[in-house]
DNA sequence: TATAATATAAACAACT
DNA sequence: TAGTTGTTTATATTAT
């Protein structure tokens, strides 16, 4: 009964329509979980396509007007750039007739040179000032354009911010809609005027033009997340908090920062009702700080241990303030004083929370691409495959929970998803995954179980393994090296997601592999019958060809992907004559620790790796336990006397073995101790 | 095409 | 009696 209902479930569950199905509903999934995961900061998420809906509904006015406004920033931008490009150029080669120009450039005010850089041409200066001077000049002047450029953004937020509060108050008995919309148009300028100018000093930066110090650079560059690790929109995220809403009185801050943030600006521009929450005040630190672990940019843990994690490099880490603090006594005052609780810092608090809802976001959306990216790479299979990634990495973040939860459907015994190293041969089963024909001899077992190991544990997806093979790890990997069928079937589903379900089919194939198969000796002990493996017999089963021929390298080759063509490649040699992970290195740590009783339970093999080693040389097994277990199989009631007496069916005695069959396979194993 | 390996299904017996 | 364990047979698929 148990068989016939289950089997109806497998079945059904081989259609491989149905694995791609599943597979799309994971994507889905993950596509619903970033979704969800962007719910309170799914206004970011949506800004995009909501701006686009506002742009739609605003008038060709109001677009034009926004892009005349937006304009002379540009071109402000562009020109600067290009003068500072010039002077950096100037400083490289100091005789060259730039640097007279950046050195010109010193003298003429950052605005007027920013509005008419062509007309600036005295270049008298580089003739009078000495190289040195030169450098001074030209970071003085530096400094001088970036908080022009700094107070010249100011001025177009604050106009762009004004405009967006008499929208408000206008459009007051607008459609709601219809005003959200425009809000959001205008904060979608906000945000690429700030991203411009962000984008700007970065480069600036990069060019090794502004070499800024800590107390020259304006907040901005300093505060800008690290470029490699922030979207472009949560750069702006932050500065829309601090930049854009200065109203007048925060604008300009006793520090010359001119980054603090206004708690109004933030809430009304980054955090739209809609968005963020009530970020009620409970969620700050009140008054300490130093509940605000997380700051949005590392450096702060590049900082002295022990310190304050929103003190480093002498100066306050809060974003936005770099005020310089000489000790961290000072610090802790300035903090209390400057970041105490208050409208401000909630604002900023709560933008530092979209900003890691933003990295949130972005994680999810970079996982769902990367499972498109593998469900698309496995529906071509032929397609050569750039690389393996780490797997335990890979697979984790292709699923962020941790779980790529079984389709709904029992459907999918084999998913398009792939773990990333393994070979798609290993993985070819289009179909019901009759034939996993790489398992015994392209991609050996140990290793790429131990290399997806986290994938399959999560993955619905059919290990490229035959029962055979996977019986044999699941046996060797415990310190005894015998398992009870119970146990055996606990590895399965341990190891696999994929034997979580259709329990019934894939038991019985167990079952029917242990009777079937030479290899496995049923030995009785106390606890009852446990199964071992007879690695002699099962290396017998390879085909003698494949041992080392080109027929194997062949095979390997086309089979796997490039990328872990190396790995396991290496691993198939090692497993030809060590049947387990012997090459610490391709191991995770989690399945390297899984494998780990492995390694040391034999007792005469010295480093004996895998003690399974004995596969391709009869290992373990004295000749006598050997035919011993042989016997036992045949014989149960006998073995278990025998056995008795050490560890039921103990480590086995590695000390002579049993006449290497595969000799061929040896080769790899030199020092190996064959008999 | 023949063969081997494998997967799956199922029947059956023994045991708990 | 039901469930588990173990064996065996049959059939289909795939690769060599």
């Amino acid at each position: 009964m148990m068989v016939e209902s289950a089997s109806e479930t497998i079945r059904s569950a081989p259609s491989g329509q149905n694995g791609v199905g599943s597979i799309s509903g994971q994507a889905d999934g993950g596509g619903g979980g970033a979704g969800a995961a962007g719910a309170g900061g799914g206004g970011a998420g949506r800004d995009p396509a909501a701006g686009a809906d506002s742009n739609g509904e605003m008038s060709p006015a109001e677009l034009l007007h926004f892009q005349q406004q937006q304009a002379p920033v540009l071109q402000a931008l562009q020109v600067a750039r290009q003068l500072l490009l010039q002077q950096a150029s100037g400083l490289s080669s100091p005789g060259n007739n730039d640097s007279k120009q950046s050195a010109s450039a010193v003298q003429v005010p950052v605005s007027v040179a920013m509005m008419s850089p062509q007309m600036l041409t005295p270049q008298q200066m580089q003739q009078i000032l000495s190289p040195p001077q030169l450098q001074a000049l030209l970071q003085q002047q530096q400094a001088l354009m970036l908080q022009q450029l700094q107070e010249y953004y100011k001025k177009q937020q604050e106009q762009l911010h004004l405009q967006l509060l008499t929208q408000q108050q206008a459009g007051k008995q607008q459609p709601k809609e219809a005003l959200g919309n425009k809000q959001l148009a205008f904060q979608q300028q906000l945000l690429q005027m700030q991203q411009l100018q962000q984008q700007h000093l970065l480069n600036l930066q990069r060019q090794g033009l502004v070499s800024l110090q800590p107390s020259q650079a304006s907040g901005p560059l300093q505060t800008l997340p690290q470029a490699a690790v922030c979207p472009t929109d949560l750069p702006q995220l932050w500065k829309g908090e601090g930049a854009p809403g200065q109203p007048a009185e925060d604008s300009v801050k006793q520090e010359g920062l001119d980054l603090t943030g206004s708690a109004t600006t933030a809430t009304s521009f980054a955090a739209p009702p809609k968005v963020s929450p009530p970020l009620s005040h409970h969620t700050l630190p009140n008054g300490q700080p130093t509940v605000l672990t997380p700051r949005r940019d590392s450096s702060s843990h590049e900082e002295t241990p022990g310190s304050h994690p929103l003190y480093g490099h002498g100066e306050c880490k809060w974003p936005g303030c770099e005020t310089l603090c000489e000790d961290l006594g000072q610090f802790i005052k300035h903090l209390n004083t400057e970041h105490a609780l208050d409208d401000r810092s909630t604002a900023q608090c709560r933008v530092q929370m979209q900003v890691v809802q933003q990295l949130e976001i972005q994680l999810a959306k970079e996982s769902e691409r990367l499972q498109a990216m593998m469900a698309h790479l496995h529906m071509r299979p032929s397609e050569p495959k750039p690389f393996s990634q780490p797997v335990t990495v890979s697979a984790a973040d292709s699923f962020p929970d941790g779980l790529v939860h079984p389709p709904t459907s029992a459907a999918a015994p084999v998913t398009p998803l792939r773990p990333p190293g393994l070979s798609s041969a290993s993985l070819h089963s289009g179909g019901p995954a009759r034939r996993r024909s790489s398992d015994k001899f392209c991609s050996p077992i140990s290793s790429e179980l131990a290399q997806n190991h986290e994938f399959y544990k999560n993955a619905d997806v059919r290990p490229p393994f035959t029962y055979a093979s996977l019986i044999r790890q699941a046996i060797l990997e415990t310190p005894d090296r015998q398992l009870t069928l119970n146990e055996i079937y606990n590895w399965f589903t341990r190891m696999f997601a994929y034997f979580r379900r259709n329990t019934a089919t894939w038991k019985n194939a167990v079952r029917h592999n242990l009777s079937l198969h030479k290899c496995f000796v049923r030995v009785e002990n106390v606890k009852g019958a446990v199964w071992t493996v007879d690695e002699r017999e099962y290396q017998k089963r390879r085909p003698p060809k494949m041992t080392g021929s080109p027929t194997l390298v062949k095979n390997m080759i086309s089979g796997l992907s490039y990328g872990a063509l190396n790995a396991s490649y290496q691993a198939a040699l090692a497993e030809s004559s060590f049947p387990l992970l012997n090459s610490p290195g391709m191991l995770n740590p989690g399945s390297a620790s899984s494998l780990l009783p492995l390694s040391h339970d034999e007792v005469g093999a010295p480093v004996e790796p895998l003690p399974s080693n004995g596969s391709s040389s009869p290992p373990r097994l004295s000749p006598s336990q050997y035919s011993h277990q042989v016997q036992v199989k045949e014989e149960p009631a006998e073995a278990e006397e025998d056995r008795r007496p050490g560890p039921p069916l103990g480590p086995p005695n590695p000390s002579t073995a049993g006449p290497p069959e595969d000799r061929d396979l040896e080769e790899e194993l030199p020092g190996e101790e064959l008999s």
